[in-house]
DNA sequence: AGACGTACCTGACCGC
DNA sequence: TGCGGTCAGGTACGTC
């Protein structure tokens, strides 16, 4: 099994840590993890007391996802919690050396190793009780999960109702929904035809239907699009192309619209320091 | 309470 | 070629 990123070239937001949780799945789920070795504990946040010392020898039992936190669940009752951060990815490959920021790599039974990649170290790896995953700090206070069966118009205006901040700001929020980073949270206004500038109380009713809607179908979409490359990845035995697919405003400061009009061109502006690519003329 | 600014961190990129 | 400056953004935390 050559090395090959089973990772992301931008930010991993909720579709990229699904995909990793799948393609992770198939390969380690009921695998024992035989040894651990910690390049660099120093994350985010420390990584736990003897780390390595209480996930070797553990059996993987199943790899689930809260937001853009991957949840390992082992064979002890015990969980290891996962954020890929800005620049965090998994690898997944034989036994090479490591190379630069494989801070943490796990081997598994059958020479399977499992890279914790992170140039910036802004992810972070936790290590805890299972029946302690809804009351920990980092995922207590999570909104709702975007793609779950009650997330809809009428609970994003519950949530909204009130808030005076933007409602792209808001999206960056993981209290109001739980997994969108920048890049979702422009197209997801973009598909809703919302104006990044409105306030979250003004989206309410329709336009917060259109807009829990466009969430669900611009995660959906680029879920698909990702599984579609894990299944070319597990083919071609590469490197994984994902995550390559054009975003509809995205990046696209200047580029003419997607609606075809020819006086539509995408603009980019910053909240809250942070840049925001949207149509001023379909969004509104 | 909520809104805002800043820090964390390093690779990529740009201009000189 | 190299060097310094700037930008990118998820999250925590301090402040008003």
């Amino acid at each position: 099994m050559s090395a090959r990123f089973l990772g992301v070239l931008n930010v991993p937001e909720l579709p990229e840590v699904e995909t990793i949780r799948n393609g992770l799945a198939k390969v380690l789920e009921g695998r024992r993890c035989k040894e651990v070795l910690v390049r660099r504990g120093d994350l985010r946040r420390p990584l736990p007391n003897k780390f390595a010392e209480k996930v070797k020898g553990r059996v993987f039992t199943r790899f689930c996802r809260r937001a853009k936190y991957l949840l390992l669940h082992l064979e002890d009752n015990k969980v290891v919690l996962v954020h890929l951060g800005m620049s965090g990815r998994m690898t997944l490959g034989g036994q090479s050396n490591p190379i630069q920021h494989d801070h943490v790599v796990f081997d598994f039974e059958g020479g399977v190793r499992l890279s914790f990649n992170d140039p910036r170290r802004f992810g972070l790896i936790d290590l805890f009780e299972a029946n302690q995953v809804s009351r920990h700090p980092l995922i207590e206070a999570l909104g709702p999960e975007p793609l779950g069966p009650n997330f809809d118009g009428r609970i994003l205006t519950s949530i909204l109702s009130g808030r005076r901040a933007s409602i792209k700001a808001l999206l960056l929020d993981q209290k109001v929904v739980a997994g969108l980073g920048n890049i979702y949270a422009c197209e997801s206004l973009f598909l809703a035809r919302v104006s990044p500038r409105r306030s979250g109380a003004s989206v309410a009713g329709v336009r917060a239907e259109r807009l829990a809607l466009a969430i669900r179908e611009v995660l959906r979409a680029a879920i698909a699009a990702g599984g579609s490359s894990l299944r070319d990845y597990v083919q071609a035995h590469g490197e994984l192309g994902y995550f390559q697919h054009k975003f509809k405003v995205y990046g696209r400061n200047g580029d003419a619209c997607a609606s075809g009009a020819s006086d539509h061109v995408i603009r980019r502006l910053v909240q809250s320091s942070r840049s925001t690519f949207y149509c001023p003329r379909c969004q509104r």
